[in-house]
DNA sequence: CTCGTTGGTCAACACCTGTTGGCAACATAG
DNA sequence: CTATGTTGCCAACAGGTGTTGACCAACGAG
């Protein structure tokens, strides 16, 4: 068995976690006060440390995060550059959980390992299996993430005006081929 | 006259804006404390808000940044996007500000604000000369700043391994295309 | 020399932070 | 029923924050 049995807080422990994703997106780690996310859950702050043991700890439990990148065998390689971009439109303005992550990653070191555990799990052997040489992957998923994570950085965490403005299809035309070039054109 | 009388106070000043630089470049707005500021100026707490009045204000103060983009002028068109990445790559290597205005203008709406008027002042008229259709040029300078702005936020502030261990040539090489295809290139 | 101005320190303020321990209400097992 | 563990609130701690005002030393003009 896994799944152990149901506890009577388990509401409370993921309204916390809800709670925490959203303030650690919108404010940051340092203005994310335990005490703010604790009002947002509805309870008193001592649950959160009684429940996640510290302030780093929550974050690291609220920073868990699936990218869910689409499957590589059932894409003509043609389409592949496009669904990405959307794929990762989509996270970004699905989940919380990027932003924030994002976020805290500007300013605190743990914030930013956790990115980059994310990003070397999840985006790392994903390049790896579709640039033709495998050792140029950490360099074509650093181009990739480069130009994504600088797209949302300007939309959605800045929200530089004219970066906002741009229609979801805009974007996919103008980076589609950026992400193309970085992933699987020659090195110039 | 512009230049007034110098002050002996001049010194002091300069040295808290110095520490005050580095200081929110390196941790932030909130975790820049007006005391560690003062300490590595040299000087007590007290000094700083006589100088600066508060803590917003001498962020405002630590961050005013000059971009000077080279003149478009004296510049071939086929060397303009090489001569961009390198000259962002100077700017951020030497200066801490651009580092300091990102960490902060991610934390806090004051230094958003202040990363978009930079950038509306500096980079948009400058995008806007040189753009086939002027009406488009937001879009295009929004695009410029995407990837700019990223690649500085992975190597940079993030320091992402694989993208910290791009040598300069190479992210020339990359980049000089996309920023010249986000310039210049026909609307995809 | 005297006196107002300037550059600077010190100690304190009111507030907010993460974190802790004690105590009451409840649920459930025996 | 009692006994025990769970869920929650309250009040407090120790430390750090931006900010203020009283006070002192050096200077420069008269």
């Amino acid at each position: 068995m896994t799944t152990k049995a149901p506890r009577r807080s388990d509401a409370t422990r993921a309204a916390i976690l809800a709670a925490a994703r959203e303030r650690f997106a919108v404010d940051g780690y340092e203005r994310a006060t335990i005490r703010a996310i604790a009002r947002d859950a509805g309870i008193d702050p001592s649950m959160v440390m009684r429940y996640y043991g510290n302030k780093e700890k929550l974050f690291a439990a609220a920073s868990e995060l699936e990218l869910r990148l689409p499957d590589l065998d059932e894409l003509p390689a043609d389409q592949l550059a496009t669904r990405l971009v959307e794929h990762f439109l989509d996270v970004w303005e699905t989940d919380g959980t990027l932003s924030a992550m994002l976020r805290v990653g500007v300013t605190n070191a743990a914030g930013a390992e956790r990115l980059q555990e994310t990003f070397a799990a999840q985006v790392g052997p994903y390049v790896a299996r579709l640039c033709p040489d495998p050792a140029e992957a950490p360099t074509r998923a650093a181009l990739l993430a480069s130009q994504v994570l600088g797209l949302a950085l300007c939309r959605y965490v800045l929200r530089l005006a004219p970066a906002a403005a741009l229609t979801r299809d805009e974007i996919v035309a103008w980076l589609a081929p950026t992400v193309e070039r970085y992933l699987t054109a020659e090195t110039p």
